[in-house]
DNA sequence: TGTACATCAGTGAACGCGCGTTCACTGATGTAC
DNA sequence: TGTACATCAGTGAACGCGCGTTCACTGATGTAC
């Protein structure tokens, strides 16, 4: 292959390369020089596009919040546009959280390194918040479900906070044992089985009380 | 002070600085180097009580999982000595699992990081079901909460696993919220009044429905 | 259309660093007699 | 109670490794005129 000198395209290569290091080896494995490698260039090019290690992990973590939300975000609107209850698409969202766990579950394990989503240091004083309003794009996807399930009756009223605050939190906790957790999934049932049940009992956690 | 040549107890020593690491610095802290380091001790020294740095956090986790499975055996053992009915005794499992976490999220995290708990070689045949065998005491707690209270009439009766999966999700996913999550605390609540919404909830979610 | 030149995006050698591990060693301890 | 000696538990120097980063460089590209 008549490679030109220049690539062309070397940041969205390395980018490319950071993710699937990321996928098969976890986080230990992105190293500058491995995604150097990967990317069939030499070592110290990625210092043309990222000024660091950090900062290539940084853009990493933000695209991966990106996917994250997007998932959430396109489950609650297949879930509406298929004439769901609100309640039953933000079921939806729940397996959509699921599914991106298990699916990618390296990325997952990204998005909840709390260390990466922090300013590391004062030459990134605006870090922080960038990472933060990725973040919060698939937390709101949550709230704004819980108000419309309000709404519609199917949650009791009053502050969203705690029911979503129920939500994600039996979500994520079987994302994580799903994928990273101390537990083995009770045998005979399938992840999905698992997360069916769970799901379940999150929805008549969640349901008004008769 | 007047150190003789022999230590007399390094390999407590060497643990106890590990611990002391993990928590300042989370496990990226914990080197051979640094453990010895905090000991006053030199590098090579810890070569005589753990083969290698593997080893050193695998007997970490080992201890890390007692305390935690033991913090969890203690709460549901005080509560029915308090006189509680098993399904409040097991909301108290819940609170001593929040406690845990929040009080020591290093050693929580630690925990939870999946490629310290199988083993790593064939050189330690054994590690995953020595390991094994301590996170499964925490579960159990879980389960023997879960059947008495089953036994007791305040949980639909059948298999305990489905239940004990949602309580230990919950549970856990709020704790690693609370540590290490994508999400603060809704404002104005404290970590406590979070972590009483949320048992609540799962109460409501547990309990057999008249 | 051609040419001069600034800028961009790579290369490859080199830096210092801390790491886990190995090694020959030595001082301290405990035991047999 | 002494003494010889094996064993234990340290020391400190050295190893090779991969890392992030820096540096002077050079080939490729784009632009002004």
């Amino acid at each position: 292959m008549n490679r030109p000198y220049h690539h062309g395209d070397l940041r969205r290569a390395l980018l490319a390369a950071a993710w699937s290091l990321l996928d098969e080896g976890g986080l230990d494995a992105i190293t500058l020089r491995a995604v150097a490698r990967r990317a069939s260039v030499s070592h110290a090019a990625p210092h043309h596009h990222f000024a660091s290690k950090a900062a290539l992990v940084e853009a990493m973590v933000v695209q991966g919040l990106e996917w994250f939300a997007g998932d959430l975000q396109r489950a609650w609107d297949d879930g509406l546009n298929a004439g769901q209850d609100p309640l039953a698409a933000l079921r939806d969202v729940g397996l959509a959280y699921l599914r991106f766990a298990r699916g990618r579950p390296h990325v997952f394990a990204l998005l909840n390194r709390p260390e990466l989503r922090r300013p590391a240091e004062a030459d990134s004083p605006d870090r922080g918040s960038v990472v933060g309003a990725a973040a919060e794009q698939a937390y709101l996807v949550l709230v704004r479900g819980v108000v419309a399930s309000q709404q519609a009756g199917q949650i009791a009223r009053g502050d969203p906070a705690p029911w979503a605050l129920l939500a994600w939190s039996g979500v994520h906790g079987l994302a994580m044992i799903l994928t990273d957790g101390l537990l083995d999934a009770p045998e005979g049932l399938s992840a999905d089985d698992v997360a069916g049940i769970l799901l379940d009992g999150l929805q008549h956690g969640l349901a008004v009380r008769p």
